[in-house]
DNA sequence: ATCGTCAATCGAACCGATTCGACGAATACA
DNA sequence: TGTATTCGTCGAATCGGTTCGATTGACGAT
């Protein structure tokens, strides 16, 4: 493998010149560059990254915390590691990407090996344990889901309590005074997924000020029980309407209507919370608030990279709620 | 950031001390060690990642390549993403994942920079243009998908084409004699992924050897053309039994069936072909080959390891097509 | 008492980059 | 013509580990 003196070797030239030709931090003649530009094409070098890091202190990779709950819809999670990954590959940044169930050590492990210069941390709870570690280290932090103290990283999530309000208000416009209300499922809230209380909470409070009936399920997860949960609350015919904040629920809908004949909006208003991409997948024609994945994974690499290569920047940690959208597909009346 | 140095210091000995102490490569008298110990837990010292990279030559860091087509059902590909994650883990391995584009570029980028000790690709296509540059490089490699030119990696993949004759042979077995076989887009084949035609010829091949009659469609992969497509294949009533080799037409099965009030297995006799995983998520009551995603993630990082660890380990590369399992879900009469 | 062996430790070199200070040559200024 | 400035380049130090001799002291064998 070609190390840098064998650059200058060959361009009849010093180390050092190689170095900096290849910064720009000081002035090389345009014939040394070209001649260095040349011998680096001939031997194929590449600066070693372990050495660069050594002396730079900068290793341009970011540390991506994945955790796959299993009371989670797994491919939810995807369309938020792939626009990460785009962007930070667009700002020069290579995904180390972490799966460990031990967030915390993991954490300790990267930062403190100095592996990473940033870090991005998904699918946040309320009391993660992983934000005490994230203070003690030095890299910055970025994170996607709202946690309850968010002092010292830049926070980007979906505003879920206005979610809620924002469905409850359109089915309320309607005329709908009985609605059913599916939720993540209990131990989302239970393990700290804040996103599950936000919009209940907030949705059951707007309800009430309209002065409607909610009934309320916590939905489950894994087929075949999505399934049966799901024919039982249709069956029981509680309302006119229906919320499904739970994707596992709103991707098995479309078959259980129909095994049930029940007409989408006439014998039933629908509504969810879930991406464009998600409902295209599969195919779901419901009125919805966007979750935007790709535009909050971009944001908070953003933020983070601004940190990153600015060490000094002092700007005040941000905590960005994007304003939900509702996307109107016709499932209500 | 603690050095080895400050542990050293701390721990009133030399630096190559402590080195071994850590390694183990040579003997340090309990007091020593456990005086070092000491030091290292007050000072929360982990080596730095660079320096002993660029020592050793070993960054514990594998280089996953993933490449989301637009032309595959993108939740399918994550099955593969998180048993191969974990088990590098158990290994001692980071995952560094590259989504990029332009694999043979980035490939080159992170081997000649040392950023890996070795590569996984995924999804490897028939003459894959990222395969030329693998062999380039001095990282070992290891794949899930069957290329062409399999020399110089350890190549894991399900057998596709034995998948395919046994998919018939069952539905031959049960005296079908006309069945619709619905395969991967077309797109699929023509950019090289290997499985898509490897399960049709065979199947092919083989329903002739039976005398069966088959209809053959390249399915759809993006709502709604995918439901419009099943709609259309199952009004035109072509056979008694169907073979399924396509994640999002699957997926969709189930609703479309119960749309036109199509009885599996009375009406329909169905196969498919996808992990138990996939099939639980996605509820699906069909008979089907396993593809055992799981198992050939972590195939592929124990080979990887095994090669890591073991440069000089010279044993031949292996390709492993693992026999394709039928598990009956009752969906054929 | 002497030698060899072994365990425990140290010092120095090295991995491959970056960067600071210095230096010679060319140019500008007075 | 002498001096200051700029340009282009080089040498050496450094980042934080690992590893190869070398060294020291204790012990056993002769």
């Amino acid at each position: 493998m070609a190390t840098i003196h064998d650059v200058a070797k060959r361009a009849g030239v010093s180390r050092s010149t190689v170095s900096y030709a290849l910064s720009g931090k000081r002035t090389i003649s345009r014939e040394t560059r070209e001649r260095i530009e040349e011998a680096i094409r001939d031997l194929g070098f590449t600066p070693n990254a372990g050495a660069r890091a050594l002396k730079t202190s900068q290793t341009l990779v970011i540390g991506l915390f994945v955790h796959f709950f299993e009371d989670e819809f797994s491919p939810a999670m995807l369309q938020y590691v792939l626009p990460i990954s785009d962007a930070a590959r667009e700002a020069g940044y290579d995904i180390l990407m972490v799966t460990e169930t031990d967030g915390p050590k993991a954490l300790k492990r990267l930062s403190s090996s100095e592996m990473v210069d940033g870090v991005i941390l998904l699918n946040v709870a309320h009391e993660d344990a992983r934000l005490p570690v994230m203070r003690s280290i030095r890299q910055p932090g970025s994170m996607v889901g709202l946690p309850k103290d968010t002092d010292g990283f830049d926070v980007f999530d979906l505003d879920w309590d206005e979610s809620g309000r924002v469905l409850v208000d359109h089915l309320a416009a309607l005329g709908h005074t009985d609605i059913v209300l599916v939720t993540p499922r209990e131990d989302v809230a239970a393990r700290g997924g804040a996103y599950s209380w936000r919009l209940k909470n907030a949705a059951l409070e707007r309800a009430a000020e309209h002065g409607m009936r909610v009934h309320l399920f916590h939905g489950e997860t894994q087929q075949p029980a999505v399934n049966e949960q799901l024919g039982a609350i249709l069956d029981a015919k509680l309302g006119t309407a229906m919320i499904v904040h739970n994707d596992a629920v709103i991707a098995a809908l479309p078959s259980v209507l129909h095994a049930r004949g029940v007409k989408v909006p006439d014998d039933l208003s629908v509504v969810g919370i879930f991406s464009e991409e998600f409902g295209r997948l599969f195919n779901l024609p419901y009125t919805a608030v966007e979750t935007s994945p790709e535009q909050l994974g971009r944001r908070a690499v953003r933020a983070l990279v601004q940190r990153m290569t600015n060490p000094e920047y002092a700007d005040p940690h941000r905590v960005e709620l994007i304003a939900p959208e509702i996307v109107d597909r016709g499932s209500t009346r």
